[in-house]
DNA sequence: AACCAACCTATACTTCGGTTTAGGGCCGTG
DNA sequence: CACGGCCCTAAACCGAAGTATAGGTTGGTT
């Protein structure tokens, strides 16, 4: 389903900051450490980009040409856009940096910072979606696969990790033991799981549990 | 094992900062919203006092007598005394901020702040310790019974929540199949488990599964 | 009308899981 | 030394799981 390994294993950093000097300095900094780089001197210019298929990360000024980095970071998560945050900021305050580091950001630089500081922050921040990606590359495996079952063999695979027996699913579905074990083993082939226990964890990884005991 | 409801329901906030005035204002705040509150001048002083067992979290001064809040925060996680922090700070910078939310503050606020700054604050933070306490109860019981599992019990759940045969495990183990019978048999009974997926969430939240597949 | 996917059932059979009963051995504590 | 815990095995048995074969019904598509 997903064997292409991710398009590539390069790293691309999004730095987006109205000053072109820093865009610049950055630009080199980070290249220098073999990331690829691309530079944005605002949100709008850097959301009407393609983003590629590559483990990335996003440096932030705090302060952008007409939306703050705070509300920007907001914004992206609810396109649903999954991107690790640094922050900039010549002159933040405290409350700012609480707030982006409780939504998630990974690090918040007060310019001017050291440029051993950021490739530390950007290297971690890569790390932590090269991470996501992998464990998204995986659900969304399961997805397909859950997906391709009928709604019986999903409403037996519940049954199935919580525990019960096939008599006693057959019971709750009103159907006869037989008809269980066919759907049972339909499931397990479409779900491509070797015993219950594979089951049980991909259920876990899909959310697709009955409300636990 | 577990059977008591974790002693009370009291949500219990301890308050350490060198200025008495403000322990008392935060005493009066928090008492007058159902805290029970504990108040100390230093980090020491909290140290060599009895902990109960509620739900508690942990309001710090960042510059406290002897010792940085930081520092604090820092010593408690290799005392695995977990508890959830919210940092009161005169003059903090940024990077001390970032810091205290990296190792897991629950909030950082400058003072002066607003009492309902702080009371939301301390209310996300009991909140917090309440379900980490829940986690913490359930997974203590659960190392009870694994504990009370003989070597080979032990060996049979793992290659069981791998979602091996018996016959497999036999042989894995240098056994008859009926053996494994016996022992898989003790195993789920000394676990409580009624079923492999049971047996499965179980060995997860212990940790105690093979690498994963 | 023909087709197909999903659904349901039954018979028959195999394999797997699990328990009971009934042994055997080793080792460390009382 | 005797007892108990842990370990190993066997025969016999039962119930649960899983498969194959062989049907049947709907309901929507071509």
């Amino acid at each position: 389903m997903n064997l292409s390994a991710s398009a590539t294993d390069q790293s691309r950093v999004f730095v987006v900051d109205d000053d072109a000097s820093i865009r610049a300095s950055l630009d080199s900094l980070l290249r220098s450490v073999g990331h690829k780089v691309e530079t944005y001197g605002s949100a709008l210019e850097f959301l009407q980009h393609q983003r590629q298929d590559d483990a990335a990360c996003l440096v932030l000024d705090v302060r952008l040409p007409g939306i703050s980095g705070l509300d920007f970071q907001a914004q992206l998560q609810a396109l649903n856009i999954d991107l690790p945050i640094i922050f900039m900021t010549g002159h933040g305050d405290i409350p700012m940096t609480v707030r982006a580091m409780k939504a998630g950001a990974v690090d918040f630089l007060s310019k001017p910072f050291r440029d051993q500081d950021m490739l530390d922050a950007v290297a971690a921040a890569i790390e932590r979606d090269r991470k996501r990606r992998r464990e998204a590359d995986a659900v969304a495996d399961l997805r397909g696969l859950h997906a391709a079952l009928t709604p019986r063999e999903r409403e037996v695979m519940v049954h199935v990790t919580a525990g019960l027996m096939n008599k006693q699913i057959a019971h709750l579905m009103g159907l006869s033991e037989i008809t269980v074990k066919i759907h049972r083993g339909n499931m397990m082939r479409k779900m491509e799981a070797g015993s219950v226990a594979d089951l049980v964890r991909m259920a876990e990884a899909l959310g697709v549990e009955g409300p636990q005991a």
